[in-house]
RNA sequence: GGGGGGAUGCCCGAGUGGUUAAAGGGGGCAGACUGUAAAUCUGUUAGCAAUGCUUACACAGGUUCAAAUCCUGUUCCCCCCA
């Protein structure tokens, strides 16, 4: 490949890279060197599941890795005793080490379905940060000025808005930007959230006299509500850990629009491919339930399989089109002195097969009409049920749960 | 160091002694409509085998027949002056 395919695949999906020419210098000296790029990505260890709007980054870190550069995640231990405050209005919980730990360990074993493992170091910021003395830090901190950092969007809005700011809070994105000095990074990837920090590597590097990093950006993916962005907080993510079924399921509930963004960012389907079913939607040519049904399957099968992604495809297909019942659900096991006279009341059913969290709930549930037994719908909240073997208990439209007795 | 303002349910936010499990909005959930879409409409949104009971308006006490509402202390936050 030539570096300007290089850049060119380089380029699909990302917002802005800053600036374009230096990572076209760097990708040409590299080769001519024989030298890899660092490529770096930090890491807040406070959510241990990659959902896919990380991987839209981390599949941007495996484009450098294959085409031999390397990649350096830094897990943000020492940063995370801080709390980004990227995009949050509210000073996050502080962490315990041992929790850190854990959650690092997670995120390696789920970043390499992605990143190449023999291509992918992993390193703890807390290894230099955490060595600092305090003149260190003043040394570091006197580069920047007060009026640079408030530059930020996030902290010019909570200050304009009489909302605190923690010191140290100021303090994360010089962190960060440290953090491309120390390990002297050629490329730094993230969402557009964040810009000011990658941006500010860029300015301290030139303080300590390296050549600046280049800023890649990626878009925000947003999240199944159409709205906010993925995320796990918000419930409206998918995990790149999670059945082929649940995945397949959840993209399919995306809105129509959303879907040129998801081939673009989430699948390798090819870019004029992805141009043309753009066309084709508007066109009315292409059915977009259809096209939904590829976008699941390409997804499924990049974190998957091919043939798991046909079979999540079949199942989605018979109960929700064919309203039939899947083909596994969970068992909910009745033992004998939960059964009164072969009968059981029906809230407690579905608090005991955890489709409810609570009777109140399971009530309100009833009531509205969203349960159903062996197809049955159940209004009154105090009937009692006749359990019998293999009866199957619907509750709202995605929970199932099979008696046994 | 001085002065002022504030903390309400998942979130925002109204409420300054008694029909307040707490207006309104957002979000969530369910139903209708569908393509499990989206949009829209309707209902619902503390717990409890329940025409009632228990818990709940930062925390701890107090006044009162009655407190989110009044008083005292504590914690946290914001603004102004220095």
């Amino acid at each position: 490949m030539t570096i300007d395919e290089q850049f060119n695949a380089i380029k699909r999906g990302t917002l802005e890279i800053v600036p374009e020419a230096a990572l076209k210098e760097k990708l040409k000296k590299a080769q001519d060197e024989g030298r890899p790029l660092k490529i770096k990505l930090g890491l807040d260890p406070t959510a241990p599941h990659i959902h896919l709007g990380l991987a839209v980054v981390l599949r941007k870190m495996r484009q450098f890795q294959d085409f031999g550069h390397e990649v350096i995640i830094i897990i943000g231990d020492f940063t995370a005793s801080i709390g980004d405050p990227s995009g949050k209005s509210i000073t996050r919980p502080q962490l315990t080490e041992e929790e850190i730990k854990i959650n690092a360990k997670t995120y390696y074993d789920q970043c390499c379905m992605i990143l190449d493992p023999d291509k992918t170091k992993v390193v703890f910021n807390g290894q230099w940060l955490g060595e600092l003395m305090f003149a260190d830090v003043i040394r570091i901190v006197s580069k920047i000025t007060v009026a640079r950092i408030l530059e930020r969007d996030d902290f010019a809005t909570r200050l304009a808005e009489g909302r605190p700011i923690s010191m140290h809070e100021l303090l994360y994105p010089i962190c960060q930007a440290y953090d491309s000095v120390f390990l002297e990074s050629d490329v730094e990837v993230g969402g557009t959230d964040q810009k000011f920090n990658i941006l500010m590597g860029r300015d301290l590097q030139t303080h300590y006299g390296q050549a600046e990093q280049v800023g890649l950006f990626m878009p925000i993916l947003t999240g199944l509500d159409g709205v906010q962005k993925m995320s796990k907080s918000l419930n409206n993510y998918v995990g790149i850990t999670e059945p082929p079924k649940d995945m397949f399921g959840k993209l399919m509930s995306i809105s129509d629009e959303m879907m040129p963004t998801y081939f673009e960012l989430c699948t390798d389907v090819p870019m004029d491919e992805v141009e043309s079913i753009r066309k084709e939607l508007a066109d009315g040519k292409l059915h977009p339930m259809d096209i939904k049904k590829r976008l699941a399957r390409e997804i499924v099968a990049i974190y998957h399989s091919v043939e798991a992604a046909n079979e999540a495809q079949a199942e989605f297909e018979r109960v929700f089109s064919h309203h039939e019942i899947p083909e596994d659900m969970p068992e909910l096991k009745l033992s004998a002195e939960d059964i009164q006279d072969g009968k059981l009341w029906i809230i407690k059913l579905l608090t005991m097969a955890g489709m409810t969290p609570s009777n109140s709930e399971a009530r309100r549930l009833v009531q509205q009409g969203g349960v159903t037994i062996d197809g049955e719908k159940i209004s009154d909240p105090s009937a009692n049920i006749e359990v019998k073997d293999g009866q199957v208990i619907k509750a709202g439209k995605l929970k199932f749960a099979r008696i046994r007795l």
